[in-house]
DNA sequence: TTGAAAGCGATACCAA
DNA sequence: TTGGTATCGCTTTCAA
């Protein structure tokens, strides 16, 4: 039915390579040549060369895989990412690629490293990808470079990463929190709790007794152990602080987490969460209970997405826009130096009206 | 280098038939033959058959195509265009297939037909893509299914599209945008003008002469066009109306566009636009100048994105996340009956602050 | 349950 | 400039 190479080849009375040549070096044969074959290939109904053919021939896909989020359609709800994912979408289109996304949904591990192990993609930019390990690996194995923004070790390691193929973009964690909980600390509040999404695999929204070691989710893992180190800081031992597990980081998880922390005796003071989306969950939850935020209890974020700024929420400041960017260029275009492939990009500490002092009651 | 097929099941001592169906037909071999081949694999360092050569063999990808309008990183700021993704990736995600986005650069259309050509995808979906023409006709040739919401003609018909592939999913821009602007010609307004976007291809944003046959942009033109029937019934006659072209559907070009309707000494009285984006930058523009939404001059938009409702928008509400999942689904599940793939949604006229009784002066 | 053989549709090298 | 030839890596009957 569908129309091959050859079959215009053989209507115009040329070879195959010729045909191919066509439509991939057109300036490899005459001009009257082509236009004569791509008339034939026209009238026959052949849309040009099969694409999987084409790039199992060449090696070469001209696409980027993205792993994102457990979930597309929840990311798709976060701002922060859709600016990453639209840096990352335009440093594709420049160069003429595309994006593949590809969903990576929690409870399908299998389903999801299937889905990895199938795409038809040049690279991966693995991005807030809970449990990623058994990916990476994946990844390793088909020889594909790799760009994250998710793994604490890589951000540290002083030497080039082992794997040749494998860059890290992205901030540091666990120095940001740190600061951003200094913040707080340095307001007195000592009843202290944390709103952390994918803590843990298991159960659902609510407190958790684990330490960040724990943490299922390494971005998680690594901005609770900084808001640890703040606090410990400020003798607020960890065994002091409440933490709380987001089963994901949408609004309504962070609504109801802050439930644990304030529908309690000893409510806590501060609620510092994972994300800005979460901290926005936290800020309804004050609204029904007519708490005042900044007061009654302070609220902090992370990311500074912009309903961070109509909110007022205190929050750490990230690039996302840029980190994307910067990402896809690193993979379309891998840097020589090793060095060049670890870019640890700057944060800031946006103080706005959800943290105050903590009430003297 | 890379390890095949081939060379696991020489180091195993089968045929390569034998390794394919571990991968892909575990009930056709023993467990325990399975569980020895996928070892070898991983001492080989064999990440799983290749993506490009299984689909060429299987004539399938398991991943849609997504033709988004003219340029990936605009469209990841329109908050419609993001809710209607996450419809399509969550119809996607449940049938286990990923999305391949498709940038298509106006400037370059060329390029933008080579990726439609080269793009590895068992389905595509258009949306909001200006003078398509050619991307559609390169699909069907492709003999691969389509749905779109871009075209009032498969919108109407009557009957099953020719093309057997060809689904419609959107809404009835017309009839919609008469209903929006008998809202504001009951108001009195004698002097309107209309914010399109990529109304011509031609000049920057601006006046441009032409009636709403003449536009680039078929959701533009059909939104045009239902004012344009609004305003004549209500006894304003097109020549009166100044129709104003925004180079790109962002909040700035719709601010831009405004000055255009506003600097003048017989100053607009209601600006309609075809867009929430557009109109938010038109209320910018108000802002600049110390006019009065609703008072000074009317302004409306199209679509009811989140923000419309802060802004106190007078617009028209459409699905956005329903679209896209019904897109995807009609794609991965093409139903039989050919009305079931036209499928015209619903919209809603949400009267706000925005939109009041023309000024007397 | 396993293997042999025949493509899937195209590209690239090397001659002519 | 054009054509022949050898793959690219896998899946799928069909027969053993």
């Amino acid at each position: 039915m569908a129309a091959t190479l050859q079959t215009v080849a053989d209507a115009v009375g040329v070879s195959r390579s010729t045909v191919s040549n066509a439509y991939s070096r057109p300036d490899q044969l005459s001009l009257e040549l082509r236009t004569r074959i791509l008339a034939a290939a026209e009238k026959l109904g052949y849309a040009g060369p099969n694409p999987s053919a084409r790039s199992l021939r060449r090696g070469k896909v001209d696409s980027i895989g993205v792993l994102l989020t457990a979930n597309l359609s929840i990311a798709f709800r976060d701002p922060y990412a859709v600016s990453f994912l639209r840096g990352l979408a335009e440093a594709a289109e420049e160069r003429r690629n595309s994006l593949l996304l590809i969903p990576m949904p929690r409870h399908d591990m299998e389903g999801s490293l299937e889905a990895v192990r199938n795409a038809a993609v040049d690279a991966f930019c693995v991005y807030c990808v809970p449990n990623w390990t058994g990916a990476l690996e994946l990844i390793a194995a088909r020889g594909l470079p790799v760009v994250s923004g998710d793994d604490p070790q890589l951000m540290r390691s002083e030497l080039p990463p082992n794997t040749g193929m494998l860059g890290f973009v992205g901030i540091d964690d666990r120095a940001a929190a740190r600061t951003l909980a200094a913040h707080v600390a340095g307001f007195g509040h000592r009843r202290v709790a944390i709103v952390a999404h994918w803590a843990t695999d298991h159960g659902g929204t609510g407190p958790v007794g684990l330490t960040p070691e724990d943490l299922r989710y390494s971005v998680s893992g690594e901005r609770t152990r900084g808001y640890r180190d703040a606090f410990e800081a400020a003798g607020v031992p960890w065994n002091d602080i409440l933490l709380i597990n987001a089963v994901e980081n949408v609004r309504a998880a962070g609504q109801d987490a802050a439930a644990h922390a304030l529908d309690r005796l000893d409510r806590s003071t501060a609620i510092l969460t994972t994300s800005d989306v979460l901290a926005l969950g936290v800020l309804d939850a004050l609204k029904d209970r007519g708490l005042q935020p900044g007061r009654d209890v302070s609220v902090t974020g992370f990311d500074d997405i912009p309903e961070a700024e109509l909110a007022g929420l205190t929050t750490m400041r990230q690039p996302s826009y840029e980190r994307g960017r910067i990402s896809g260029e690193m993979l379309l275009d891998p840097p020589e130096d090793p060095q060049a492939r670890r870019r640890v990009l700057p944060t800031t500490l946006v103080v706005r009206k959800t943290t105050g002092p903590a009430p003297t009651s």
